[in-house]
This record gives C-alpha cells, sequence and structure tokens, in this order.
RNA sequence: UCCUCAGUAGCUCAGUUGGUUAGAGCAUCUGACUGUUAAUCAGAGGGUCACUGGUUCGAGCCCAGUCUGAGGAGCCA
C-alpha cells in the first residue's frame, strides 16, 4: 500500500477507512498525540497512539524531527482543534531525530528570528512559515506559466552565458574557464579572452530582454521565465545577486499595451494564489499580524495580507506621467517641507524611493504606474516621444517593495537607435543582431522585466527577499 | 559601497558608575501525569560573554581593529 498525503487524507469523510501516511513530526504531546505534517499542506493531521500498547523503544524515537509512517484507521476526532484524526495501528521510524541535536537547530518546536532561519536554510522549509511561503511561491510560478499560455505567449529560455556587456543593467558575473593564477594576456598585457572558453569575454546574463525582443520579433509574443544575475554590492532586503525574471516581449505593441498586458498579468496571478492558497494565506496573514503587533503602529501593515491582495486584484492601477508625478512631488507636503533628502526641485530629477514610496503609499495608496520618463535617466533601448525630451518608459510601484516591473515600449527606428548607442558609448559591432532586428520589418513592439521575489514578497507579506527563495544569494554569501 | 544599530546558554533576552561564583523565560534531559493541541507539575544539565589586541590591581561592561547580522541609502527587478 503506497502512503496517501496528508492533505488528501484532511479532506477524506472519516468513514473509519484505512490510511497509510508518511511525515515529520511536529510535536508528540500526553506521549499520545503526534502532529504530523508531510508538507502537502500548511495543517498537521493528529496520530493518536495507544501508547500503553506501543513499544516503548518506538514511543522513545517518536521526536520532533523525526520522520515517520503511521497506519491506522481515520476518524472523527474526540478532540477539540481538528475534525479527524488516526487511530494508529503501527509506527515505523523511518529517520530518528535525536532531541539533543534538534535542540540545536531550527527544528526546536519554538519560534525563531527570520534571520536565525536563513543560517539554517536547509532545514527552514521544514518550518509552517517557510513551507507556505514555498507552496506559495511553486503556485505563482505556475500562474505565471498558466496565464502566458493561455494567452498565446511563447515560452523562450535565453542565454544564462551572454556574450553581449552591452546589455546595461548593472555589474555582471565574469564567466570564464581560465585558470585564475595563471590568466593568459596579449601582447599589450591585457586579458587575450581568445584563449579563453567561447573565444570571448561572457558574463551571467543581467536580462534576457535584447535576446527576448529577437524572438518576438519573429514568435509575435514571448516571455522568459529564469535565472538573472546582478553583481552589484547591494545589501539591502529588496535585492539579490541571484534571481528569477519574467520578461515577456510583445510585437506589435505599444507602451499602452504594455502597460495593459503588465497590469492584467499581476492581477491574474495574484488572483490565482488568493483562489489556490488559501490555507498558506491564511497563516502568512496571521504570522504577519502577530509580528505586526510588537511593531510601532506607523510600520505596521495597512491591511490584512488576503484583503491587500485582493485589493490589487480589483482596483485599477493609477497611470501618471512622470511630468504629473514630478507636479505632485513638487507639491507635497514633504517637499514643501524640506522633510525630503532629496527635494524635488525640477523636471528631470530621477525619483529616489522615498518619492516612490510617498506617491504609492501616501498620495494614491495603490498601485502606480509611472510613464515617459526624462530620456537621459533611462535606457538607450527605449522608444523616444515626438517630444525629443522623454522616452516611453513605465515603472509600476507597489506599496512596501518599490518597483516591481520597468518596462518600456523600443526604440524601433534604426537611427535613432544608433545615434542613442553612439552617444552613450555602444559599440554597433557588439549589437550587430540587435540592429538587425530594426533593419529587417522593424516593427513596434514593446516589454517589460519583473522580478519574480518581489511578487512572491508581495504575495506572502514578507518583508525580506531573501525569506522567499530557497538559498538566497548575495554579497558575501553563497551558503548552501 | 555609505550611514545607523546589534552580537552574552540551543533560542529570545537581562546584566547597575568596571568589582567576588554571569541570570531569566523557552527549548533539552530525568521523574510524575495522561484527550493533548504553545500540554501541565517537580528537578537537573547547559557559557571561548563574536574574534584579536589594548587600558586597568581587576573587563561581559572602557578603547582600537576585524568578522557576522539587521535596518536605511545608492544601484535596480
Amino acid at each position: 500500500m503506497t502512503h496517501t498525503k496528508i492533505v488528501e487524507v484532511l479532506s477524506l469523510d472519516p468513514v473509519l477507512q484505512e490510511v497509510h501516511i508518511k511525515g515529520w513530526v511536529k510535536a508528540f504531546r500526553s506521549n499520545r498525540f503526534i502532529a504530523l505534517n508531510d508538507g502537502s499542506t500548511i495543517n498537521n493531521i493528529q496520530c493518536v497512539v495507544d501508547f500503553e500498547n506501543t513499544d516503548e523503544a518506538i514511543l522513545n524515537e517518536i521526536t520532533v524531527g523525526a520522520a515517520i509512517a503511521v497506519k491506522g484507521i481515520l476518524k472523527e476526532s474526540q478532540g477539540q482543534g481538528q475534525n479527524v484524526e488516526i487511530e494508529v495501528q503501527s509506527v515505523e521510524i523511518l529517520g530518528k531525530a535525536d532531541p539533543e541535536e534538534v535542540k540545536k537547530t531550527i527544528l526546536s518546536p519554538k519560534r525563531h528570528s527570520l534571520e536565525k532561519l536563513r543560517e539554517q536554510a536547509h532545514l527552514r522549509v521544514r518550518t509552517n512559515t517557510f513551507s507556505a511561503i514555498m507552496r506559495v511561491r511553486s503556485k505563482l510560478s505556475f500562474a505565471v506559466h498558466q496565464y502566458f499560455q493561455e494567452n498565446g505567449f511563447n515560452y523562450v529560455n535565453t542565454p544564462i552565458i551572454t556574450g553581449s556587456d552591452a546589455e546595461g543593467a548593472g555589474e555582471m558575473f565574469k564567466v570564464t574557464n581560465f585558470d585564475l593564477k595563471n590568466i593568459p594576456l596579449d601582447e599589450n598585457g591585457k586579458i587575450d579572452y581568445k584563449k579563453d572558453f567561447f573565444g570571448k569575454e561572457t558574463n551571467l546574463t543581467v536580462s534576457g530582454q535584447l535576446e527576448g525582443e529577437t524572438y518576438a520579433l519573429g514568435l509575435g509574443q514571448i516571455y522568459t521565465f529564469g535565472p538573472t544575475f546582478r553583481a552589484e554590492n547591494s545589501n539591502t532586503s529588496r535585492h539579490l545577486a541571484e534571481f528569477w525574471m519574467i520578461e515577456p516581449e510583445v510585437a506589435f505593441c505599444d507602451l499602452d499595451g504594455n502597460m495593459d498586458l503588465a497590469e492584467d498579468f499581476i492581477k491574474y496571478v495574484i488572483n490565482y494564489v488568493l483562489e489556490n492558497c488559501d490555507d498558506d494565506l491564511a497563516f502568512l496573514e496571521n504570522r504577519q499580524a502577530q509580528e505586526d503587533k510588537s511593531k510601532p503602529e506607523a510600520e505596521r501593515a495597512p491591511m490584512a495580507l488576503r484583503e491587500k491582495l485582493k485589493f490589487i486584484t480589483e482596483n485599477n492601477f493609477k497611470r501618471v506621467s512622470y511630468t504629473e508625478a514630478i507636479d505632485i512631488l513638487k507639491n507635497s507636503k514633504p517637499n514643501k517641507k524640506k522633510k525630503f533628502n532629496y527635494v524635488i526641485e525640477e523636471w528631470g530629477a530621477d525619483l529616489q524611493s522615498e518619492h516612490e514610496r510617498y506617491l504609492v503609499e501616501k498620495h494614491f495608496q495603490c498601485p502606480v504606474i509611472l510613464f515617459d520618463y526624462p530620456a537621459n535617466i533611462k535606457a538607450f533601448y527605449m522608444r523616444l516621444n515626438e517630444d525629443g525630451k522623454t522616452v516611453r518608459a513605465m515603472d509600476i510601484l507597489f506599496p512596501g517593495i518599490g518597483e516591481i516591473v520597468g518596462g518600456s515600449q523600443r526604440e524601433e527606428r534604426l537611427e535613432v537607435l544608433q545615434e542613442k548607442m553612439k552617444a552613450i558609448g555602444i559599440d554597433e559591432k557588439e549589437l550587430w543582431w540587435y540592429l538587425d532586428t530594426r533593419r529587417f520589418g522593424t516593427c513596434v513592439h514593446s516589454g517589460f522585466g519583473l522580478g519574480f521575489e518581489r511578487l512572491v514578497l508581495f504575495a506572502t507579506g514578507m518583508t525580506n527577499i531573501r525569506d522567499v527563495i530557497p538559498y538566497p544569494r548575495t554579497p558575501q554569501n553563497a551558503e548552501f
């Protein structure tokens, strides 16, 4: 008899049927009640042991953290707190867990700080909080694919090792198979990349966008969903050196269509977890509420988790041009009273975190899409507007996390693109293949990048990005 | 990378102007109890006070440096 998942057993009618389950012991109370969890649900099943007729050696090995197999009869529970329970007929110890050792780990049955859980990331998935987060992450990930597949997008795997250093999205990790103690140099004393594995300088990708564009201009609608690497020395709760990014790219689509797509997409995946992860979201909502109790009122979450997610799905994101946003900020109280660290003086200023937070959390109190930014603070590939000074860029700002999406309509005119590349010193030879797309059948097209972990942060109510990915990679940390 | 804060038992923390043998709760172990669900009651064990150096008769406490973590900023998704 193969075993049944606990999530299924809990939904069965207690009609005295025999069940066989396997899982890890979460608690063993009164020498009689085992709380067992197998990761299939946040909920434990209670297994009631007849301790007077059970081998004492086995009872002694039913300890917190141990893996066990239980056979028994599913019954209506006599006690409060659960509907059904298993009257145990036999227990098999599959993997012992010495309590003296367990107590040194986060498996010990008590509260642990998130920092302590990070230090034992290999065990933290056995906690309620992390199993809930990871189930939500998995569902979100599935919803991403489902949304795009249902809407006629093709899933494209852009290269992780990239030969172009012109993507301009930040510091890159070098990829090489040189002996680092003996790097070949050319006659000028510079590193001789011709002798490297690929015969040229290569890096880990910081974005699949440029390659994604070429595929969109053939397949029509594409999306990527893969790992992305940034070697930036960022030490914040919102940045990782290795993260997962979703990048759709659509041919014959302008910036308005791009904003529509991003908003519709986000609402879809959030709604998907609302409909499919209620147990886990309820747990995370409660966790957040408990944590908020010890915080000053100003730092508490203004809405309960599921209420917040529902709000996102039911309300339109506020669309505001950069120029309008600057006006709002210029006339805002914190700007007039010089409460901002960076006071907004005039059009053209780059928006700081504090400004974005003001717009989202104070002024509009809902997700905001900012568009039409000054050209000189945005990337070269963004479509220049007719005014000659703004580009068709858009950022989606979310409460609590800041920028969750960055996207644009792409510059489809060859001459304009060439001019912009020249102005910032990108060699055309590097991106000959990218420019070819503008030579042969160029067209209006748009796309955006969405940081998957930031989405998971928002959906779970967590506040540190290191807690929504199994093994976070950050400066000075690549453990596990 | 910059600013601020922190590091004392397995965990969370207290530790007075520098002064004798560094404490509490939880967890663990032993015993009791047994329809519990953060089980309860009694007892026990558990310490390189982050590391290195300095000041002092004497340092968990003061000074310098280093490491690690957190929050914020920048960069960005």
